[in-house]
RNA sequence: GGCCCCAUCGUCUAAUGGUUAGGACAUUUCGCUUUCAAUGAAAAAAUACGGGUUCGAUUCCCGUUGGGGCUACCA
């Protein structure tokens, strides 16, 4: 059974990088039928935000990557563990910290040390000046009994607990990812495992609960590859099963640092907030770093299930490009149904003050979806649908100069545009929809001997008060016959 | 500085010891068309560099360069 893990800090946000992280987990663990669960990494307080759990819980529930186990959303949105295998959250955890940290003392695989920071920050100085590999220089190993050891932390002093790294051979793992990796252990730090404050460190904290949650693929980022043999010596000197790892190439700013806020928006939330599908996002993500060898690119999260592999995962970092995301985006925004849009669409637009006065109408979501249906292949972001959409509501402000085709003349227009609306007026269209009057416009232009151009172009400008919208039928159809012939009628008076 | 990793069009990437090095986004041109969008067709665009190995290397090896990650009582 396969077990994978997501497992953020709650500092903020979910970061798109710690998305695609989550995503490839998820996908590892679906394609397999085995389990996806996420733990919450709190162990540091310093960078710990409140709401941080919270927020992230939410973007991965919006993108559809769902945890069966662990820290989860309820069906009312509030935070709650599911699980035989929990508390799963690491603050919780500390006795299981602390216990596990005392069989290491134990069996002399771990030590106490009372170092200052000032020690370490000198010590730090030297190396770098003597072009020295860095870590710790085992001081207090070497110049205390654990004996001794026990009695100080007995008395108080305050302590840290480090990992004892054997001083030679080397460390070797198979990345599912990267293939062989390999670490001289001498140049490994005897890392601390437990704080002076009493709280594990990640190192210690990750390869205990990996194991006692029973994860079998360690899905992570890059910046995790040299602190593996730290992990590895901890699953050796524990006798502990190995997971496999497998570390993700980083996600890139433009110049091809590590994507950072600095260059855009990293946080999940951003994205949506700036009216971006889950799905798009998600499909975008998923090809960052990995791609099914074939020219398929539109894959949805069951379809990513179905195809994704890590074999297939590149080796090198990806440059998160937005143009990418924004055709993704359009792809999805325009095979959507405008009745479907019409559910997305509120938090857009309750912030335009033309909203408000149609709050009634909008309420009717076939109306409100026709008039999405309008635009929604003309915008890369459902946040840019209600500016798009305004000129249904409320006609632009527009100079009569705007009503003449580039082919025509102004002359010609004062003359079309009334016998045009004359003719909508008086004869019978049949129903006021996108079809009839398409067919009946043609006729009458026909039968008049007008070029297409000089009545529709005058026409779509007088009903959307804008040079680029939808076509005329299809706006005349949303405006209905009412509006659409005061939309015409002022066209002509601004034409006199 | 030390350790580790990476390197194909601007970007995401495919491919192979022998190919016209393929696709997508973006760009440009043309077509369709009442405008925009959508759409159809086309163009331009890459194997970082230097050595090997080989009949042949973009592919395998070494080096150089470039980029990145780590180098915390942060994750």
């Amino acid at each position: 059974m396969i077990r994978t893990r997501f497992a953020p800090s709650p500092t903020g946000w979910l970061h798109v990088g710690g998305l695609r992280t989550a995503l490839y987990a998820y996908l590892i663990a679906k394609k397999q039928g085995g389990q996806f669960l996420v733990r919450i990494e709190d162990t540091d307080r310093e960078r710990f935000v409140e709401t941080g759990t919270l927020n992230i819980l939410k973007s991965l529930s919006w993108a559809g990557v769902v945890p069966d186990e662990g820290v989860v959303l309820d069906a009312g949105g509030k935070i709650t563990q599911k699980g035989d295998l929990g508390p799963y959250i690491q603050s919780e955890r500390l006795a299981i910290y602390k216990k596990y940290a005392a069989e290491l003392l134990d069996k002399k695989s771990a030590y106490y040390c009372f170092c200052t920071s000032e020690r370490l920050e000198e010590l730090r100085k030297q190396q770098e000046l003597n072009k020295l590999p860095g870590g710790y220089d085992g001081e207090c190993l070497k110049n205390s009994t654990p004996e001794d050891a026990k009695k100080r932390v007995a008395a108080g002093e305050k302590h840290v607990v480090r990992l004892k790294m054997p001083k030679d051979g080397e460390t070797v793992w198979h990345d599912l990812v990267r293939g062989e990796v390999s670490f001289k252990n001498a140049l490994v730090d005897d890392q601390v495992l437990i704080k002076s404050d009493g709280f594990p460190t990640y190192h210690l904290a990750v390869v205990v609960d990996d194991h006692e949650m029973r994860i079998t693929h360690v899905i992570r980022g890059e910046e995790w590859v040299s602190s593996t043999p730290k992990h590895i010596q901890l699953y050796k000197y524990f006798g502990w099963e190995m997971p496999e790892f497998a570390h993700l190439p980083l996600l890139l700013n433009p110049d091809k640092s590590k994507l950072s806020k600095r260059q855009g928006d990293v946080a999940v939330e951003d994205y949506n907030n700036k009216g971006y599908l889950p799905e798009a996002l998600i499909n975008f993500v998923a090809f960052l770093g990995w791609n099914p060898g074939t020219n398929k690119e539109i894959y949805s999260l069951s379809e990513l299930v179905q195809d994704f592999s890590l074999e297939k995962v590149s080796k090198s970092g990806a440059v998160f490009n937005l143009e990418k995301l924004n055709w993704f985006n359009k792809e999805y925004l325009k095979n959507y149904s405008g009745e479907k849009l019409a559910e997305l669409v509120p938090e857009f637009f309750v912030n335009n003050d033309f909203y408000h006065d149609f709050t009634e109408k909008l309420a009717d979501k076939n109306f409100f979806g026709k008039i999405l249906d309008l635009e929604k292949e003309r915008v890369t972001t459902l946040a840019e649908l209600p500016a798009a959409v305004k000129f249904i509501f409320k006609i632009p402000e527009y100079l009569p100069e705007i009503l003449v085709w580039r082919k025509g003349t102004l002359d010609e227009v004062k003359i079309i545009l009334p016998e045009l609306k004359n003719y909508l007026e008086n004869f019978e269209v049949g129903e006021w929809n996108e079809k009839n009057l398409e067919a009946k416009i043609k006729i009458w232009l026909e039968s008049k001997k007008y070029s297409t151009g000089s009545v529709l172009w005058p026409l779509r400008v007088a009903l959307s008060g804008q040079q680029n919208s939808p076509g005329p039928f299809e706006i005349a159809a949303v405006l209905g016959k009412a509006e659409s012939l005061a939309r015409l009628d002022l066209a002509i008076r601004k034409l006199k």
